[in-house]
This record gives structure tokens, sequence and C-alpha cells, in this order.
DNA sequence: ATCGATATTAAGAGAATGTTAAGGTTGTGT
DNA sequence: ACACAACCTTAACATTCTCTTAATATCGAT
């Protein structure tokens, strides 16, 4: 799923070479041109981000980010303005108003689009690519590192993805349909005892009282 | 030390008319007639600004430019274009090219100056990118320089992009995939094997036990 | 004890990466 | 402008590692 982003600003212009960056990076692009509008733009798109200007018509950004603040399904968006001068009161007062952070103008599109990179990592950061611990085990996504007792053990990739499963929900048993489905997919066809053959993997590499087997349901970790 | 700006254009004149109300505010000035030139120019001189006429013989503005861009000791360097008219499409092409800025000819010479003085604020807050360590090696990409155990070891362009990269986030797995995005960008496509090679000649130059090969993931720093 | 489910082991096919050299392009100095 | 060097990419082939399977053993509930 691609991420989308709306961009507000009064000028035409602004919006086009803005727009046009983004979208070339594959996000989902709307736009709106003042307050009003990007109120109603976001609460019909559910933008993951929105980049505003400060200065605008009918309603300038701080008000709006402040009626955006107030929606709860909105409540995750993460709000930029673009601001004229950087020394400007605009920065305290959006920062105030609930904005996340702030570019100056004129906007470098490599900034920006390293800004908006950065920003929406903060999305998935907090799901999935933080390092997981469970007894003496962490395991570290972004790394592709297993420690136990401090120690790297190497996992191959399909052993890695099986151990990430199981660290996902830990406690939970996850059934060999499951399994199945994350690691293969649904259009892959793999027999039975392939998954037993990587857990005996991660079992030979972690010890044998980590992964507990659920007769006629599935593994997991067991606490 | 002084900011030295590179400008570029066809005419003469216009030369010698930004190039002088440049110089009376204390900057140090360079110039160039074309592309060609500017570029020459601006691996002599390390410009931290170049304003740049988008239309030129030789080559034009944009080519320029994305040369420039290539270069890694240049990566910092600001450009900013010069065009004849502001609806014009080398606008967006222009600032796709990696420029920061752009002006509308006739350039007022008030309006140079303090384009350029707001332009270059932005060296002085953006913190220069220090250099990174890991193990015995010390890259600065400032000064497009590499050092293990104390001493200098050359890299070409795109085998230092690399390295900067892994250097980036020291242990992070980067996958063709990201790998390819960053060095090579979207749109160009080199085969697979590229990038091993390219791999393999830090390992030579390096060592082989500084870059891990994850199969089937991808390659990171190991700790 | 029997049967279905899971464990174990080793081996082969195939994928992913490593290596090398050659050709084309670009850059540099004279 | 020329020759020479450096750089990038590719192709072909070598090597390594992963994954899957098959065959067989073990477990556990009834």
């Amino acid at each position: 799923m691609s991420y989308r982003i709306l961009i507000v600003d009064d000028e035409p212009d602004i919006l086009e070479i803005l727009g046009y960056n983004l979208k070339k990076e594959g996000y989902e692009v709307f736009m709106a041109e003042d307050g009003l509008q990007a109120i109603v733009q976001a609460k019909k798109h559910k933008p993951h981000l929105i980049v505003m200007d400060v200065m605008m018509p009918n309603m300038d950004g701080i008000e709006a980010c402040i009626k955006i603040r107030e929606t709860p399904e909105l409540s995750k968006t993460i709000i930029t303005f673009l601001s004229a001068r950087s020394e400007d009161y605009s920065q305290i007062s959006g920062l105030n108003a609930g904005a996340d952070d702030y570019l100056t103008k004129p906007v470098r599109p490599r900034v920006l689009l390293s800004k908006v990179k950065s920003l929406l990592r903060r999305l998935e950061d907090t799901s999935t690519e933080k390092p997981q611990v469970f007894k003496d085990i962490t395991i570290d996504p972004d790394k592709y590192k297993v420690l136990k007792g401090g120690v790297e053990i190497k996992f191959a990739k399909k052993e890695f993805k099986l151990l990430q499963l199981l660290f996902s929900n830990i406690g939970k048993v996850f059934t060999r349909d499951e399994i199945m489905n994350t690691i293969w997919g649904t259009d892959v066809f793999v027999g039975d005892r392939t998954i037993d053959v990587h857990i005996r993997k991660l079992r030979e590499k972690l010890g044998n009282n980590i992964i507990e087997t659920i007769k006629g349901v599935g593994y997991r970790l067991s606490e």
C-alpha cells in the first residue's frame, strides 16, 4: 500500500511541483488550496501526511491544523508546515497547534522528499521494525540479526521470517496455515514437512525449549 | 571564509552584472559560459552555490545540473536556475534534475542578492555531514575521503556512494532494491551482477570481513 | 497397540552470489 | 585533439548456500 499525502498551498505552482515530485516517488497525492479545502480533503482521503502552508486565504494552516487534530480518525496523521521564514512566529504557534514538523520555503524537492520519507517512517517504526526480545533472545529485523545471550546466530531468510512471525506475537499459537500463508504466501505450494524442517532449524540454533509444539494446532514461543 | 558562487550564463553582459554585484557583497565569484564549462569550474572550485541559466549552448543547464548532482563532492552544492519564463517547463524538469530553486529572467540584482543570501543561509544551519567511523575505517562524505587505519584509500564514484549508503546505517541490511534505488535511481536499469561487482571492489579495498552478505536479503556492515 | 501428527536426517536441485576479464564510456593530461 | 588511464557495466562461468523433498523414526492420544 502506498502512502497518501495531502499538500496544501494557495500557489498552484507549488502544488504542482511538489505534487509532481511526490507522485514520482510513488505516493498518492491530494491537493488543496486553502485551509477549508484541506479539512474536507483530509476527512475524505485520510492522508498519512499533510504538508501545509501556513499563510493561506479562507483559513490559515494553523487553524486548519487545530481542526484536523480535533478529528479522532485523523489523530495519527502527521502534519508538516511550510513557513516562509525560519525565524517566523508561525513555527512556534504551528508546532503548538499540533504540527509535527515544519519546512522553510522555498522548499527544496530533495529536502521535502527526504523529510517526507523520514516522517512516514515513524508510522512504520511503531509496528514492526523495532528489535524484539524474548528470554535471552533478541531479534532485530532492520539489521537482520539475532542475538542469543549476546552472541549472534545466523539465520537464512525463511528461518528468519519464521522466527519473526513467532516473535510478532509471543506466546500465541501459530497454525500451520498461518505460517504457510505468512512465509510462503497463498499461491506457492510446499509440503507440510517443510515447516517441520524449518522449525527444527530454529530449535537447533536457539535451543530446544524455546518453541513449543501444540499437536494438531501449531507452534508457539513457550513462556 | 567567504562563500564561493559560480554563475553560468551564455551572455557575458549578464555574467558581468551579476558578478559585479556578488563580488561587491564579498562573495568569491567564478563564471562559466555554458554547461560544460560550468561542470569544469564546479569541480575545480567547489562552489557553495551555482546560479545557472537553463538555455545555453553546448550543454544546457538541466543536463549540467544532473551531471553535477552525480558528483559526490558537489552533492551539497545549491543550484539555482535562471529561466526565461516562470511557467516554462524548465522549472519542473529543472527542479526535477536536482535544482533547489529558480529565478526568472530578467534578474534584478537586488532580488538575486537576497535570494543568494537566503539560500546560503541553509548551508549554515544544515549541520555538515559528520565523518562516519566503523572499525578502523573512517569515511568523510564532505571531503570525499576514506581512511583505513589512517591510510587513505581511493574510491570511484559509485563505490563511494555504495560505501556511504552502507555507512549511513551501520549494521542495517540494505536490500538490492534499496541499493539500486539509491545509487542508480529508479529509472536506470542495470544488471544484478553490477551490484556484486561493486561490492567486490569494496571488499577488495577494505578487507573481506567488512561487508556481509545476507543471501536473499542484501548486504550490511558486519559488526 | 494403533494411527495420525510431528521429528529427524541427508541429499539434490536450483537460486543467489562471487569472480574474472573484456568492452565501452568517460575523464585527464599533454 | 590525441593517447592513456580510470571507471562502469556486462557476460560467462564458478561457487556457495537455501530450500525442499523423501524416507524413516518417534511421539501421544485413544
